[in-house]
RNA sequence: GGCCUCAUAGUAUAAUGGUUAGUACAACGGGUUUUCAUCCCGUCAAUGUGGGUUCAAUUCCCGCUGAGGUCACCA
């Protein structure tokens, strides 16, 4: 049988990191057996909706690179991918149960609930509505009146793919509601017909459905349908406390971490990884790698928590990675947007320079806006800067400018200017001055970029040319 | 309160009866001609607790404790 799998969130706003999850096992799954891996929008909630939201869904899976094979845009042959649009499927669904008495409309004032409800709050005993259930049942189905499945509870064992095998007593199962009075179907409901209607072989969701689980059971059941592989995924925490992570923790949306220049590949690794491993001592995956070695057996059945820096170290092994194997040019093309305005100015070949020499400093790709702006404007130049340096301040002004006064000489003297014969012209500096290469190289790069750091000397030199370099050495040594 | 789930260093995890309890992030220290980073080396650091079973328990069983979930016309 085919790998049916599928992502099906409410579009209630934006998905934050700690639901992607949720998105990226069942594509592993699907890619792994050659399935099909569906996006469904699971809109039934009316007042939670949020306009634009089914976009920034499809915003997050397209930059993982977790493509649908069925869902909005793309169609497929089960849809609509919309709950909103199968009102009349869960209507139908909904009448046979009615017309086999095992659903009944139930128009008990909410009042009346919620008085149950208190009554078995205050007694400390688990609410039950088939407790309450009307003596005399309607099963005719009847516009703006709730139908609530009519359960017949019994104990039941099955196998959950992460949480092993599980058991459940009578109590567990209730008359849940099916549809809601506005016609629209619960997800208890919903959910049950979809996945039967798109043939879903597996249910990845979080474990927070585990209790509902009996009831599900039974409605797969009441409608003789094979249950499909349940998978329960643990949370993910929040960095402090022991809450899921949640957006009132501030939990940034998947797209965030694009903006401040994270790549999917690194977000891609580090979700997949956060309560799963293959057993190895394996960190850096690809999502190949991941499709080729996902296993449900190896998900973790307890939380884990959310931790933002192996997150951001991770994501600089992917940027030293895509240098290192695919190239500086594989890398610059991801890093349009990221450079400081004045970058504009400068040619394409120059930008890609300095990339090449400041990649492996960069933990996100925003980090290029600070870490590259005395590439493309002379710094300001700051004198305390120079002064309060902990290897210049043992050198007086006249130490200071006779340095440079030395260093521009030979400097000048350089015809063919690169790396190398800067580094030898550096070196016979050291040679002349006697001085420490703490000394005179902190002084010369200060001058140069006046931040607090930058590539090799000779390497930043290089980049800058001869040029720039000797007109910011002269504007130094000009304002000693 | 009922039902359910979970429990190895600060964090993520490996080890399913036998190892000096491994790895990574973080922290700390050191090395690579300056800085920051990369890279390399090193240090610190864990089986929640009490009982069993066993020659032997991180591993199996039970109690306890702790944490979480659920008991919606939300998903």
């Amino acid at each position: 049988m085919e790998t049916v799998t599928r992502f099906a969130p409410s579009p209630t706003g934006y998905i934050h990191i700690g639901n992607v999850r949720s998105a990226i096992y069942p594509y592993l799954l699907a890619r792994q057996n050659k399935g099909k891996f569906i996006l469904r929008i699971e809109d039934t909630d009316r007042e939670r909706y949020v306009e634009g939201a089914t976009e920034l869904i499809e915003d997050t899976l397209k930059w993982l690179g977790l493509e649908w094979d069925e869902g909005p845009v793309v169609g497929g042959d089960h849809g609509p991918y919309f709950q909103s649009e199968r009102l009349e499927i869960y209507h139908e669904w909904a009448k046979r149960l009615l017309a086999a008495g095992r659903a009944y409309s139930d128009d008990t004032p909410p009042e009346k609930i919620d008085e149950y409800r208190k009554q078995c709050t205050e007694a400390k005993k688990p609410f039950l509505y088939r407790n309450y259930r009307p003596s005399e049942l309607n099963y005719e189905f009847k516009e703006g009146v709730p139908i609530r499945f009519k359960a017949e509870p019994k104990d039941y064992d099955w196998v959950d793919a992460v949480m092993g095998p599980m058991h459940a007593g009578a109590e567990t199962q209730d008359d849940i509601i099916l549809i809601k009075k506005d016609g629209y179907p619960t997800y208890n409901f919903a959910h049950i017909v979809d996945d039967a209607l798109m043939q879903v072989t597996h249910v990845m969701r979080g474990v927070e459905y585990l209790s509902s689980t009996p009831n599900y059971l039974a409605l797969y059941e009441a409608f003789s349908l094979d249950v499909p592989v349940l998978v329960s995924l643990p949370h993910i925490l929040a960095p402090t406390g022991n809450k899921k992570l949640g957006k009132r923790d501030g939990a940034k949306s998947a797209t965030e971490y694009r903006d401040d220049g994270v790549l999917p590949e690194a977000m891609l690794n580090y979700l997949a990884c956060l309560g799963w491993n293959d057993g190895t001592e394996q960190e850096i995956y690809t999502k190949e790698e991941l499709i080729d070695r996902f296993s449900l057996d190896r998900i973790q059945s307890s939380g884990a928590r959310y931790d933002e820096t192996k997150l951001l170290w991770m994501n600089g092994q992917w940027i030293r990675q895509i240098f290192d194997t695919q190239g500086a040019r594989a890398l610059y093309d991801r890093t349009a947007g990221f450079w400081p305005e004045s970058a504009d100015n400068y040619s394409e070949e120059y930008r890609l320079q300095v990339l090449s020499i400041i990649y492996d400093r960069l933990k996100t790709l925003s980090d290029l806006k600070e870490m590259t702006a005395y590439f493309f404007e002379d710094p300001e130049i700051d004198t305390d800067m120079l002064k309060n340096n902990k290897f210049l301040k043992k050198l007086s002004e006249v130490e200071i400018e006779d340095l440079l006064k030395k260093t521009i000489a030979k400097l000048s003297e350089i015809s063919e200017w690169n790396e190398d014969v800067l580094q030898d012209a550096l070196n016979a500096l050291l040679e002349e001055t006697g001085k420490k290469p703490a000394e005179l190289f902190s002084l010369i790069r200060i001058s140069v970029s006046f931040a607090p750091f930058s590539p090799a000397l000779n390497l930043t030199l290089n980049t800058l040319g001869k040029d720039v370099s000797l007109a910011r050495l002269n504007a130094v040594a000009r304002s000693i």
